[in-house]
Order: C-alpha cells, then sequence, then structure tokens
DNA sequence: CGAATATTGTACTAATTGTATCATTGTAAC
DNA sequence: GTTACAATGATACAATTAGTACAATATTCG
C-alpha cells in the first residue's frame, strides 16, 4: 500500500512548469522524510487525476526524477523512491557495508568454483557494461 | 518428499520483475547444489501461495526455465529440475549464475554510493584476505 | 479394472502500470 | 504577423501481473 496522499500543491500561475513543480515537491518531501526510501508514488494516473492534470505531464516528472535516481519507475508495477543510505552514516559504517558485501559475493562466487581471475574479469566486466548503460548521467 | 522449500527471497521494489528473480534464483539454487537433478520443484500454486504473488507469475518464470532446459514442467505432473543436464548447459548456468550474482553486487555497491575505484578495490582486497586466510598456493 | 475426483500445468484474457510519439497550445523573438 | 520552441494533452503501445476456464495426469474408491 502505498498510496501516501502526496498532497502536492500546484501554482497553475506561477510560471514553473507543472512537470518542475511536482519534480520539486517530491523532492522536497523526501527531504522533509514525508517520504522515505521505498514509498510507492501514485501512478501517474491517479496523481494526475488529482491534479488536475494530463498524466504525461507527471510521467515526464517521473521520469526526470527517475534519471536522477531519486525514483524507481517500472512498467507494469508502479515507481518507488529509491533505497538510498542515509548520508549521515559514519564513513566507518559505510565500509563496513560494503565489506560485508564484497565478502558475500567473493564467498558466493568462489562456492560456485570460480576462480579469482574469472571473478575479477566479470567484476570488471560487469563495471564496464554498468556505465555504459548509464552514460546520460554525467554532468 | 521432493518439497524442497525452496526458500526465494524477492524484493518488490529492485526493478527486476518477480519472475525474472524467481528464474534467478531458482537457477543459483541449482548451481549451488541446493537443488538437484530430479528435484520436484513446487506447485505453481503453492509456490505462489508462499510467495504471496500470481500463480501464474511462477508459471511463466517455470516456463521460461522449462525453455531454457534447465526444469521440465509436466502438466498433471509436476515441475522437477532437469535429470541429465547437458554439460554446456551446466557451464552456460554457472557463468549466468556468476553474472547475476557480479551485477546484484555492482548494483548494490552503487546504490550504497561507492565509486567504481571502491568497488574494485575492496573486491582486491576481499581476494586477497581470502587467499591468505586459506593459504592455497597458485596462480 | 474403471469412473469420479483432485491436483497440476496451460492458454487466453483482462487489468494496471509506465512509455513513446505526435498534436495542440501558448508565448517570446524576430 | 510569422516563426520557433517549450509545455501540455491525446492516443496508441508495451510490460507485468492477475483472473478464469481448461486439459492432462494422478489418486481414490467402488
Amino acid at each position: 500500500m502505498a498510496d501516501k496522499k502526496l498532497s502536492l500543491h500546484l501554482d497553475f500561475h506561477s510560471g514553473l512548469p507543472i512537470y518542475t513543480q511536482i519534480v520539486n515537491q517530491i523532492q522536497s518531501q523526501l527531504v522533509n522524510k514525508m517520504l522515505k526510501p521505498g514509498d510507492q508514488l501514485p501512478t501517474v494516473r491517479a496523481l494526475a487525476q488529482e491534479l488536475r492534470v494530463n498524466f504525461n505531464t507527471v510521467a515526464r516528472a517521473y521520469r526526470i526524477l527517475d534519471e536522477a535516481r531519486i525514483i524507481s519507475t517500472q512498467q507494469g508495477r508502479g515507481t518507488y523512491i529509491i533505497e538510498v543510505p542515509p548520508p549521515e552514516i559514519s564513513e566507518k559504517l559505510r565500509y563496513e557495508s560494503l565489506t560485508a558485501l564484497t565478502h558475500r559475493f567473493i564467498s558466493e562466487a568462489f562456492r560456485l568454483g570460480f576462480s579469482e581471475r574469472e571473478v575479477v574479469q566479470m567484476v570488471r566486466d560487469s563495471l564496464k557494461s554498468w556505465k555504459e548503460a548509464n552514460e546520460e548521467d554525467n554532468e
């Protein structure tokens, strides 16, 4: 369940595009903890109806937020706030989490019988294709 | 008793379709020997109930695995891991498994905000300490 | 054995979701 | 006034999951 009411207030005379207002307010609500990682946002159609705008306008806002890695939109499923790590966790905890994650990965890979070289190669390949798939991200 | 519990863990917000997650995890469990040739999988309805999804979603996953010659689904009988997996399928599965594992690892690391350099470094360190801990030769 | 019933996977359809493409509108620059 | 462009709307589409009816096989029981 996921319907946060997401009360957004649009100003149709402000000169700011609707989709920009939607983007800004969702970002604000995330910062204000009114939205939390993992939360499902209303569907494009539901939010559009609530705001009395075309659902493509909502979709455009969602697309911008998706490209900014703030939300994850999934065709046929819905739209969710991305689960990002709280920025306030310490460096130490941050590294411990990466260490644990990597350790689990390595053990699993070895359990599958792969050699160190194969593992390293796969990590390289995976990083490479990940970067390629996310080209548009830089600025 | 044929029913392995088949503990699968779905992430409904991960962006991967449910049926894909089911496919991947069954493949993994086969490569990990948690599933063996001849094992019977839960019925589409049983697994669906356990995972709280529609049984057609499970059926879709089973169909994909069936087409990949990994399992054999038999109407009225049940679903079984294929008896003699051709070697090329085993090898293919093994690599697909590592690929999926690595991809999950990379995504998770980036999701936690680590850079490519940090990830690579951590993999190196982890491999190194793993080798030292197991004191084995080679390379 | 044989018929009735239960169990299992299959096929087809529907509903819900986001996506892509183009048309319309409004405003600013020329 | 005309043109150019950005914002929004309309329409058709694709992906995922759910609903319903059915077919094949197994099991039960006379």
